[in-house]
DNA sequence: CAAAATACGTAACATACGATACAGCGCTCC
DNA sequence: GGAGCGCTGTATCGTATGTTACGTATTTTG
């Protein structure tokens, strides 16, 4: 059963020729408000022509333009009546398969920073921000990833953030590098990376300051992590979602940008005249 | 300060005479779709005639009626895209104070799944989980970590999955061994970059099948693009946030795990005991 | 590889829409 | 009670908007 214009698109862009389908995304992309100016305003809006965007309207089953905008007005209008049913999509009757991944998501989100405290984030942004010493990151198997995303954005904002990447070989001879002052942030969540505990060890030693990404069994690094945050990974699947620490990998990105806000802006600005 | 529509007419209502006042309740009545219909349409419904209207529009300081229709349109968009402004969000129950970056990142994450239909992200699935060719992945400067963490995911679950990585000449050359069969997910965020703009052209004359993960501005990869993911990006920062488009990757995932479940399984015992 | 079919845009067209001029009506204030 | 003013609707006009016809480009099929 279709219920409304976007699940009509999504039933049927696959039979639409390429034009079409672009219109079809640009209205998705803004649902509904494109689809409520002119034709010729829609058309400019997806970089088709105006006759693309009737066809497509045909396509949909509506005779002419105007039935379809109030089509969309209707659909609008229901929806702002009752603010309850903004869950659009709505529940997926039958086998659902996305509702519960995404709801698992959001409750791990909840969950992690409902544990974590504006104190702790703060600290760790601090810690972060304090340009005496350098950064270094590294992730495990799957969490890698979530290090080169911080890596790349903190390196925008201070210098000396290294992303530890490559051959275990490779960056356990970067430990020579590693002093009191610096901070290693580490990613590891199940199952935990014997190299990467021992390498946390190697640094700990050192008086390395270790930030700790893990998830809520915690890894053996939090031995040695000044800072351990702990995030919720369980969803419906047979592997751990890093979704909620990669939220948290972006708050603390704002939290250090807020903090280096001065020096920030003015690399910022820099960075640009270097392009 | 007068933000919206429905409070500049609750403060000049009293000034003006009864038959704008009718159309005024009227708006306000059915707040605000009335206001997206026609002249003619608006009128009959206040009971009054269209130049009454077209006074009432012009009394609010609108040069015309368009110009009132835009407006209204503008806000509404607003309000549609920033649910947190609808009362219907608990206040995070515990009355912890939660940062407004939290609160905006599960509000993009909302709102970029109700743009998003079950029916898409299975197409999507499918098309990945459909082994008779190849999945690329890459990523631009800050994106790229996404096309490496659901690299690392896919190519546990199935073989020939190659994430793009290192310099451009590199991936370029890539080009060769793809095909129609192929699939090429790309993220692109704002800034939009050329390089990636240039390599999607060429795949795509090349017949590969395009899947985009860009922001709610689209990328100009969704030109060339089967399928487009436009995921919300804004939070309370100088940058854009991607955790709405890691979820929707961790979804697809999900999603093409389940569909490949048989397969998969074994393939996991396979890698278990190389180990 | 040729031929047919489909997709797409340009340009001309018709109409429905917003805008305006004007006249009638009621109200207020000398 | 009459003159003046403001409010409102009818009728008309110009135009922006949706629509359609047609030619070219592209893809598909035999």
């Amino acid at each position: 059963m279709i219920s409304n214009i976007a699940e009509l698109i999504a039933d049927r862009i696959g039979t639409m020729p390429a034009s079409e389908r672009r219109a079809a995304q640009t209205l998705i992309a803004s649902y509904p408000m494109i689809g409520l100016k002119t034709v010729a305003e829609f058309s400019a809006a997806a970089g088709v022509s105006s006759p693309t965007i009737l066809r497509f309207v045909a396509r949909l089953g509506f005779q002419n333009y105007p039935e379809f905008q109030s089509s969309l007005q209707d659909e609008l209008a229901a929806q702002l009546q009752s603010p309850a049913t903004r869950t659009l999509n709505p529940p997926s009757p039958g086998g659902g398969t996305v509702s519960p991944m995404l709801e698992a998501t959001l409750d791990n989100m909840r969950e992690t920073f409902r544990h974590l405290s504006d104190k702790q984030l703060a600290d760790i942004a601090a810690r972060l921000a304090d340009r005496r010493g350098k950064t270094f990151l590294i992730g495990g198997r799957f969490t890698d990833p979530l290090a080169r995303y911080m890596a790349a954005h903190l390196a925008v904002i201070q210098p000396d953030v290294f992303h530890l990447a490559g051959q275990e070989s490779m960056w356990r001879d970067r430990l020579i590098d590693m002093g009191k002052r610096d901070v290693l942030v580490i990613f590891d969540i199940r199952r935990y990376q014997d190299s990467l505990v021992r390498f946390a060890e190697k640094a700990h030693q050192r008086g390395v300051q270790i930030v700790l990404f893990t998830d809520q069994w915690l890894s053996p690094i939090a031995r040695f992590a000044r800072h351990v945050i702990a995030g919720r990974t369980a969803v419906p699947s047979a592997w751990d979602s890093s979704a909620a620490l990669f939220v948290v990998a972006e708050t603390l990105i704002g939290a250090v940008t807020r903090q280096l806000e001065a020096e920030g802006a003015k690399r910022i600005r820099e960075m640009e005249s270097l392009r």
